[in-house]
DNA sequence: TCAAAAGTGTTGTCCGTACACCCATGA
DNA sequence: TCATGGGTGTACGGACAACACTTTTGA
């Protein structure tokens, strides 16, 4: 127990990796910085944890801060604690992701601090220069999302409550970048047996409308207990 | 940032839970604390991060600390940040877990830090009660070995150099807690092709001698690369 | 010769994959 | 009537699971 150096900042930061899904498109929730370092820069949300919250009620915090929403599913990642990733010393930060449904938002999410001028979805795939070492961060929950969705069925919580199994297979498509076979891709996903097959239709559209569905909890909590190998 | 609670420690901590494997049988590595709080208490092999060292860094060291060994396989696990977790206040720990070939170890291991007693494997199904939230962060690494090893080659980190397939399989049981069929499983586990069949044998042992065999760790590089899915 | 573990194949089932056409709808 | 996506079945091959006996060795 050392403290040989000056500490800048004797606490430790959260960052988080919002995803969201619209339009067969995943995207990140980005902020565009109003402080230094990186004023200016796109970043992902984050701040100092208080001496007086647990880690993950800081990340929820800073979440609701970004788009007033709560009760969303989040996890932790990794924690990264290079010595030069701030530029003002040591700072260690514990990442986390969420995935958010997007059309829980009203409109574009406001931020309601200081230390953000705007906050956007940005595509996945084309993503601005990112503060720190945030592309890093990024990177590591993309991988960690795609090997997760495939034992766990969190693509749900991309999803509006109601979906066609078109948009459900057009997320793993996403997610895992390659193109999946229609046919095979819904037999399996209704063997598992985790879908409720709703009387209801999409709207709207100027074609065939699909059958809408939603998750059966009770089967789906199953499929949480037993961690069933997910699509492939 | 708030400073409304009198932080006695403004750094935070990494903790290691180190895993072996001998004689069929899953270990872990606890020290007993020579140090407040939880004096006299099993624990993890643990210590405060300098400010100068990254959280990678720390752990290597302390787990040279403990077992003189360096080069040792070890991946990040989880950061634990909750309030209560440390009676002196709020203290985050950064926790690794390691997998080490017992074989390495000429003998006990001993501390060369005054924080610790002595440092002593554990069977993983007969541990000690805890210091701190040890416990459960054990728990954590569990699963998550559980899960790594299904896609990943990591059990050869927990076997030496050359080891039978009775070996490995016993590994494989031991992480999973479950009994193998011992056809199938050398079936399988041959088929990936990253082992190579040695010249040699067992030695010493009162019946027939089981062949020995080893990483080919050119096939084994291609395996990481693919993430093939192993045995089950 | 006995005890202990090594080593070895076949069969059935399930799962993943490849692949193409008709249907329903709104514009 | 056309354009657009919705919706459907079959056949093959590979992986997994179940299952029991003979061989080798040292004591």
């Amino acid at each position: 127990m050392q403290s040989n150096l000056p500490h800048l900042q004797s606490t430790f930061t959260t960052d988080c990796v919002i995803f969201g899904f619209h339009e067969g498109e995943l995207k990140l929730l980005l902020i565009e910085r109003n402080e230094y370092p990186f004023k200016g820069w796109w970043a992902l949300p984050g701040f100092f944890v208080e001496n007086n919250e647990t880690i993950d009620d800081a990340v929820k915090r800073i979440l609701y801060e970004h788009t007033g929403l709560r009760g969303i599913y989040m996890e932790q990642l990794y924690t990264f604690g290079d010595l030069k990733r701030h530029p003002q010393g040591r700072i260690v930060t514990v990442a986390y992701y969420a995935l958010l449904r997007l059309d829980d938002l009203k409109s574009q999410p406001e931020p309601v601090t200081d230390y953000a001028r705007q906050a956007v979805w940005h595509p996945l795939n084309n993503l601005p220069e990112l503060a720190f070492d945030h592309r890093h961060i990024i990177d590591k929950s993309i991988s960690k999302v795609r090997r997760k969705i495939s034992y766990s069925p969190i693509a749900f919580e991309l999803l509006p409550e109601k979906f066609t199994l078109t948009q459900l297979q057009q997320l793993y498509e996403a997610i895992w970048d390659r193109k999946l076979d229609k046919r095979n891709f819904r037999k399996k996903m209704l063997n598992y047996n985790i879908l409720k097959e709703l009387p209801e239709f999409q709207r709207g559209v100027s074609y065939r409308a699909a059958r809408l569905y939603k998750l059966d909890k009770r089967k789906y909590a199953k499929v949480f207990q037993n961690e069933l190998t997910f699509a492939r």
